[in-house]
RNA sequence: GCCGAAGUGGUGGAAUUGGUAGACACGCUGGACUCAAAAUCCAGUGCUAGCAAUAGUGUGUGGGUUCGAGUCCCACCUUCGGUACCA
């Protein structure tokens, strides 16, 4: 009997639908377990190839789990608001809910087809009304707490207004962003406005100014992503940066928590490390410097306040409060047309920029409090707004960048630290002597530092402050395709939360997804909608993507409750997420704000846990391989550029796109070259569905040595999307191989964690392996069992399997358990067993990875149950003892030798044994022998003087 | 720029704690079966020299530590992810 998958698949999909075999309870003895995969965003192309291997790679140990008596949540859902979907709907008129069901349907399809043990029932959608009522009820959470730094925790914005109440905001410990000290009374005497606008500088979810990129042509607010060297992607439009009122996240009152939990964390090293530096804590001074000829201070945080007698001028970010007061007469020009060049520029190119410094001067200058010197302030790039206080006191002797922009400039540099004593030490290392700097004058820099804290404080011009780079989060954006605000404001303009009974704050339906004048979004102008309570209009932005998955995996936990967002007692069983596998492109963003999210909900006591994933894998990105025209000619340019790099430093993006061929790799010679004649055949067959340029004068043609016209394709590895034609439906290899081939396979293409193409040129391979798997339960007439009892060599085979394969699953390394089940089926089929008692155990062991094939197996070898609800194979080390090893024997580190020896002998009897061989006779005569080192069970050296 | 990761045969990769580099596959070469093909099976396969035994060499580059380094240390190169509005 043969093996044929696409029988025994669809069967098993439709029974395990119709037996409910993946659906599981809240109320379970059995221990709990909770394995999660980062939720897709279910974009139009459809899953790719690259999507399945977290989700395989955790099916995987949650059947694992559940196979060795665990109670395991593994659920799935949709991340379905976003602006793909928006953008579709301008483009098509189709609304956004339509096109993401049509592509969720697509996408659940494809997930079906792959054999996952979703318990479906708890699929959530953050684009359902009855989902995102409790995203929008947790940030009417966020809106009506703040957080008190002498309880360490969030709580409620009432006990605050009691406080200005009773006693002003003078002994207030919160994080916050007001500068005013009021008093009782003060407070008492405002008006609804002055005191909504003091509340919102301590609301864990508040309003602020923020930055957007707009594009005046575009009329609408562009993301980074749409954003290209200054110009919006589509279209080639300048955009610029524009200030708007916009919703915060105050996440910074979390980054000690979000820093020091890190530590209960069992993330890998590399991930917590990018964690630390985006939360990046720096102890430093705060400082006040005075203006020359103004009442206003300028505020900055330096981390080397030992330096500041060599701070000869300061730097503000260009967006500063203070740069249109500061600036002379004289330099308005200069100022005003330097803000527009910097308004065209992101903030990584602002930090990216190091061999071009770029600034203007202000005219006005700041004194400096310990030299008092007037020194002059300037505006540069390198600084931004939203870091420390977005104003430096620069040190060119002691700091690259202001080293760089000084000589620029023609700024005065005074060396304070004296490195001399540090060879080897980079400007960057606080190491040193302190010279030129008065008292400071042959200190360590540590000490210096010290001291400096301590005479800022005396003379009340700063104090020692704790800074971070983590910034609070932007938390609106001018869409349609989001959860609205249940937010509405007054004709004072004051924000009023919707009630709890007022939720969900469902979406108005539109037909023109256009922005809205000004900028704003689309739902501005659904005026019914905005103006649906009277005297109010609702706030009309709408939030980002990352509302909806900051807390969807509790959703999962109890997702039909109608009343809660989830059960406290689903909660409480379910505690937090065992397992968590997905991207690392989601290393900062997405973790960092689900942290946020659930240590508010701590603290409002609704979830028992402090953190939210407990164990973090990273699974790799499958890449695809990119095929370009090596030397290019472009539409309506005619040079010849010389590959596609020198395309991109160009970056002229308008000129035409550079020539993709998807698709060619078939036609391909060795060396990557295309023959003119296969290029014609490659372009009828393929090119032509692909809009590769098909005009051969386009290309540029070489001879090699037999006349033969041909071009070099440069082949590089690129993410999978639908715009670069390079995407890898599983569904065609599932049709073609099998659903337990396709497993199996993305497994075996190498470590979970890495990043790697992705290629079929192997799937062969663990075809052949199934198929060999499959042929050992039968023979030509049928099923073949036998009953007899194994021999001590198909136990240690099969015993050899279950060792490495548990070993494997725990540590996640599931391609070397592929490895692991070849080894064991190629050795089960050289002894030729088909003993029950081998069979048995390798088919529950093999079901993890192949539920569909050992279902099959295990149902013909007359069992009742489902194998998925069998009991994993107990190992036995008994079987694996050895009695004989083979030692591989050096001379200096070099193998000459084997030899096999029996496990029982000493380290004498050993040397005596190795020395009678020919080889090493060979290599030891005449020669001193200065050591033997024998390490028992593994190997021997011996080390000899030459 | 900054933060993080990865570089091993023709290809994907293995080597878990510093101890036989290349497991397991793909591909390729030769053979068996066959009228033939597919499928299957057997043998070989890092590179160089050699009929062979064998020798030399070999884990991105250059140094170092060690009896012994793919693994540890230092410096560098290349590629990939993130860089706060793609998700």
């Amino acid at each position: 009997m043969q093996y044929h998958p696409e029988n025994i698949e669809s069967k098993w999909r439709k029974n395990w639908v119709d037996t409910q075999l993946y659906k599981i309870s809240n109320d379970s003895t059995q221990p709990k377990f909770y394995v999660l995969d980062m939720f897709p965003y279910p974009s139009g192309a459809g899953l790719h190839v690259g999507h399945p291997l977290g989700y395989i790679a955790s099916d995987i140990f949650a059947r694992y789990k559940r196979l060795n008596g665990f109670n395991v949540l593994h659920p799935m859902g949709y991340d379905a608001f976003g602006l793909p979907a928006e953008q579709y709907a301008i483009q098509t008129g189709v609304h956004p809910a339509v096109s993401t069901d049509e592509n969720i349907v697509r996408y659940r399809e494809q997930l079906d087809n792959i054999g996952f043990s979703f318990d479906w029932s708890r699929e959530v959608k953050t684009s359902d009304p009855s989902y995102y009522k409790w995203t929008q009820w947790i940030f009417l959470q966020l809106f009506h707490h703040y957080y008190d730094q002498g309880q360490d925790k969030a709580v409620h914005i009432d006990q605050l207004i009691a406080t200005f109440e009773a006693e002003g905001n003078k002994n207030v410990k919160a994080a916050n962003t007001q500068d005013e000290i009021f008093t009782s009374d003060e407070w008492k005497q405002k008006t609804a406005k002055q005191k909504d606008d003091i509340l919102m500088n301590y609301r864990l979810a508040y309003r602020k100014t923020g930055y957007v990129n707009w594009c005046e042509a575009l009329g609408t607010v562009l993301a980074n992503d749409e954003v290209k060297d200054g110009f919006s992607e589509r279209g080639g439009h300048p955009v610029e940066k524009r200030a708007m009122m916009q919703w915060s996240l105050r996440i910074t009152a979390y980054a000690e928590r979000l820093l020091n939990d890190l530590d209960t964390l069992q993330w890998s090293d590399a991930l917590k490390a990018m964690q630390r530096n985006w939360i990046g804590r720096s102890e430093g001074a705060q400082m006040f410097f005075d203006i020359v000829g103004h009442d206003k201070k300028l505020e900055i945080f330096t981390t080397r306040p030992d330096t500041i007698f060599g701070a000869t001028y300061m730097v503000l970010a260009p967006e500063h409060d203070l740069v249109p007061q500061l600036t002379t007469a004289d330099q308005k020009d200069a100022v005003e047309k330097y803000l527009e060049y910097v308004g065209s520029r992101s903030e990584i190119d602002r930090m990216a920029e190091v061999k071009e410094v770029t600034g203007v001067f202000t005219g006005a200058y700041a004194l400096n409090p310990f030299t008092n010197k007037h020194i002059p302030i300037w505006l540069g790039e390198y600084v931004l707004k939203d870091y420390g206080t977005g104003a430096i006191m620069a040190v060119p002797s002691d700091d690259d960048r202001d080293k760089v922009f000084a000589g620029k400039f023609g700024l005065e540099i005074v060396d304070v630290v004296d490195k001399s004593d540090y060879p080897g030490a980079t400007l960057n290392d606080k190491v040193g002597k302190i010279i030129n700097s008065d008292f400071l004058n042959g200190m360590e820099v540590k000490d210096a530092i010290a001291e400096m804290f301590d005479r800022i404080e005396k003379l009340g011009i700063g104090s020692k402050k704790i800074n971070y780079k983590l910034r609070d989060a932007n938390y609106s954006r001018q869409r349609y395709w989001g959860e609205p605000f249940p937010i509405a404001y007054d004709k004072e303009g004051v924000a009023h939360a919707l009630r709890e009974d007022q939720l969900p704050l469902t979406l108005p339906e539109l037909e023109n997804f256009q922005p809205a004048s000004g900028g704003k979004s689309p739902l501005a102008r659904a005026e019914d909608w905005v103006g649906q309570i009277p005297d109010m209009a609702l706030e009309t932005d709408t939030m980002p993507g990352f509302a909806g998955s900051s807390w969807y995996f509790l959703r999962y936990m109890d997702a039909a409750n109608e009343n809660e967002f989830a059960s406290k007692k689903a909660i409480d069983y379910w505690q937090d997420v065992d397992l968590y596998v997905g991207g690392t492109e989601h290393a900062v963003g997405h973790l960092m704000y689900s942290r946020t999210w659930h240590k508010f909900l701590y603290d409002l006591g609704i979830v028992p846990t402090i953190e939210p994933f407990k164990k973090l894998v990273n699974q790799g990105m499958i890449t695809a391989y990119g095929y370009y025209a090596e030397n290019l000619k472009f539409e309506d340019e005619s040079s010849l550029i010389g590959n596609i790099k020198d395309f991109e430093a160009k970056q002229n993006i308008h000129v035409g796109s550079p020539i993709r061929l998807a698709y060619i790799n078939e036609y391909l010679d060795g060396q990557n070259r295309i023959t003119k004649g296969k290029f014609i055949e490659y372009f009828e067959k393929t090119g032509k569905q692909y809009n590769v340029i098909g005009d051969s004068t386009k290309y540029h043609w070489a001879k090699d040595e037999n006349s033969e016209e041909y071009f070099t394709v440069n082949v590089v590895q690129e993410k999978m999307s639908k715009s670069k034609y390079n995407v890898q439906n599983p569904d065609e290899v599932v049709a073609k191989y099998g659903a337990d081939c396709f497993r199996m396979y993305e497994m075996f293409l190498g470590p979970l964690e890495q990043s790697k193409p992705w290629d079929t040129k192997g799937i062969d391979g663990v075809q052949k392996f199934l198929r060999k798997y499959w042929s050992l339960y039968y023979n030509e007439s049928g099923l073949n069992l036998s009953n007899d009892a194994p021999t001590a060599e198909e136990y240690k085979i099969l015993h050899t399997a279950i060792k490495k394969i548990s070993e494997d699953i725990e540590r996640f390394s599931f391609n070397t358990c592929v490895s692991a089940f070849m080894v064991c089926v190629n050795e089960l089929k050289r002894v030729e067993c088909n003993k029950r008692q081998i069979l048995e155990p390798l088919t529950i062991l093999l079901a993890p990875f192949a539920p569909f094939i050992t279902e099959e197996l295990w149902a013909n070898m007359g069992h009742e149950g489902s194998v998925h609800k069998a009991q994993f194979p107990h190992f036995d080390a008994k079987h694996l003892v050895q009695d004989t090893i083979e030692y591989p024997v050096s001379i200096n580190g070099k193998k000459r030798d084997t030899i096999m020896l029996s496990a029982q002998l000493t380290q004498e009897e050993i040397q005596a044994q190795v020395m009678e061989l020919d080889q090493v006779k060979k290599y030891v005569e005449g020669k001193e022998i200065q050591k033997v080192i024998i390490v028992l069970k593994r190997m021997v050296n011996i080390v000899v003087k030459e």
